[in-house]
DNA sequence: GTTAGCACTCGGTAGACTCGAGTGCCAGCG
DNA sequence: CGCTGGCACTCGAGTCTACCGAGTGCTAAC
């Protein structure tokens, strides 16, 4: 009856956690080890340094805290972020500058849904001054809208291929010198005939599973087509795995987010390899989260980097992925609102669009 | 008669010039100021280092060396580098491994043009350790090739543009509610007679200058033709702006030549803005170099930065440009004929594709 | 349970000192 | 005459010490 707060590192006492969310704060902004004295002038922390003390004790023992050196201040472990992050309201609203740049932002824009992705992970940027990435949607479940071939020289034709989801793939085929314009004509017909409608996937070198298209009766009208069924074959299998748009922006936003070069430069190696970046995001995702926090992210070099992710979709349908990489001593509860804020206008406008 | 090293500025002594080598292979090596003793160690200088020390004295009086501090040893200035990099010798051969690297990666390569630009910035970087930039052709004198309408839902159709060079490029325009296949069908015929063979800048809104198909005799379908002409417009336009495809590759990298944060930052930065490096990249082309270092770039925030480039062509027609980024203090000799040799193969390998 | 007070810790800074790499200059040598 | 060995000098970097003060943990009092 007597011990409300015998629970080890779940609940905490609602001083431990208004003491616990003021070192947080004040160290998210100084990135100096906070003293209880401090503390003990935060707003809602109505006690004294003396007592604050004995309860940053607690919240060390807890491992919510850590000093650097004995006779220094505290600062928050992965854990203490985690609380913090776990005890923030719904993301609240941006402040009005910002509001106003993401509203001007998606009036003005206009475009492709490239393109599109790649401004939307420019302002996320430099709304939250931390790096920035957009996962655009991925084509899998794609099927072919229209297929063509076009002539581009003597013995070299491009094949062009659009989804229903308007993307838009092209890949080159070497064809025989001889093959004039009515022949790919006639080639770009029967793929059309026979491929329009069909999941990108399915199409293949006939032999086994996938579709391929009978012969046409013309020889090399065939030798055209089943070049072109090749290629399709190429790009079905190239966008499963690691096709997914992907646009990572600010990264250099980092170097002002820690001081040792090293870390900097690790950080942006890790940026520069997009699949890592994907990969990292879903992972997130995946295990329900909208942040993780240093050593949650699993990877190693990522020790002092949390991320804030959200997905945004367009008509129901998942479509992809945003999300922000910065230092974990970040400003979450900005970090949090913007991200909500701009997967959301961002699902609604591709919605419109 | 007597004096034949009287010129100030331009031509140095034989043995200057040796010492200066001597100085700038070792400082870019090690990154520290470098003494007379050690320089009168080098091979190629066989004098002591008493006399090393007058020579450097009269090079810093020239403005090729400088000192950090009074006993300190020297490091070069942008114009010992400069003074450096004119003196080298044709650009020789990658050492063995890296030559075999450079094979494999071409002689595996596929793809489209836009993955093999993407890919050699990444090999670029990698051979030399330094950012890397890759830009690709311009379109600006592409013809159209193809052109056709694919609808997406019942409001939406994509504008698939092929040009001579190979480009694709897309445009989603809204059509009416009521526009079926075959409406589609019939503008793209009508677009194909009439744009097929023009120079995408010639197209345009029709009344003045641009040409503009005439009427279908069809109203609905001209409304469908109207608007698939203005996106095609606005295509042109997007074009000549900046619409290079711009590779930037191992941004990273940089953050191990500075160990100043700041720097990293600024350079970073710089390099994001994918614009300013094609400028700069062209610019020092323009002035007919090949190698540009720190003031030279004209650039404030680059003061510590070279760059190497060459341009690389497909048909005897110059179709882009690779360079690197890298510290003044670069390994000059090994980035130059890494450029070299990636820029040549490039292009060999872009004609025979 | 909270607070004021106090002794204690220890990182960071400033000053004194040393060490040594590197210089400039000079006198002597070939 | 140009090169070299020698020498005095400079000055940054590293080490050591002392000191200050922010911050702590503990205890005794409220």
């Amino acid at each position: 009856m007597a011990g409300i707060n015998l629970d080890v590192g779940s609940n905490l006492d609602d001083r431990k956690a208004a003491i616990l969310r003021a070192v947080v704060t004040e160290y998210v902004e100084t990135a100096q080890p906070v003293g209880s004295q401090r503390v003990a002038q935060a707003p809602d922390v109505g006690v004294s340094s003396a007592t604050v003390r004995n309860d940053m004790s607690a919240l060390e023992r807890e491992g919510y805290l850590v000093q650097p050196h004995t006779s220094a201040g505290r600062i928050p472990t992965d854990k203490g972020y985690r609380f913090f992050v776990d005890s923030l309201a719904a993301p609240g609203r941006l402040d009005p500058s910002q509001r106003h740049r993401v509203s001007q932002f998606f009036t003005r824009a206009h475009g492709e849904l490239e393109q599109m992705l790649e401004d939307t992970s420019k302002l996320l940027s430099t709304l939250t001054d931390y790096a920035a990435v957009v996962v655009g949607p991925s084509h899998e479940a794609g099927r072919i809208r229209s297929v063509q071939l076009v002539g581009l020289t003597d013995r070299l034709a491009l094949l062009v291929v659009v989804l229903s989801d308007g993307a838009v793939e092209k890949r080159s085929i070497e064809v025989g010198e001889d093959t004039g314009e009515a022949r790919l004509a006639a080639a770009t017909a029967h793929l059309t005939a026979h491929l329009v409608g069909r999941p990108l996937q399915d199409v293949g070198p006939s032999a086994h599973g996938p579709v391929a298209p009978p012969a046409t009766g013309d020889a090399r009208t065939d030798v055209v087509v089943g070049d072109a069924v090749s290629a399709l074959a190429t790009l079905g299998g190239d966008r499963n795995e690691e096709a997914e748009q992907v646009y990572v922006r600010g990264a250099s936003r980092m170097a002002d987010a820690f001081d040792a070069v090293q870390t900097v430069r690790s950080v942006l190696s890790i940026l520069e390899q997009q699949y890592v970046v994907v990969t990292l995001l879903r992972d997130v995702l995946d295990r329900g989260l909208s942040v993780a926090i240093g050593a949650e992210l699993g990877v190693a070099t990522l020790a002092e980097c949390s991320v804030v992710v959200a997905p945004f979709d367009t008509e129901g349908e998942p479509a992809g992925t945003i999300g922000v990489l910065g230092p974990t001593r970040m400003n979450y509860p900005q970090a949090l609102t913007a991200v909500a804020v701009v997967s959301q206008r961002l699902g609604r406008h591709l919605r419109e669009a």
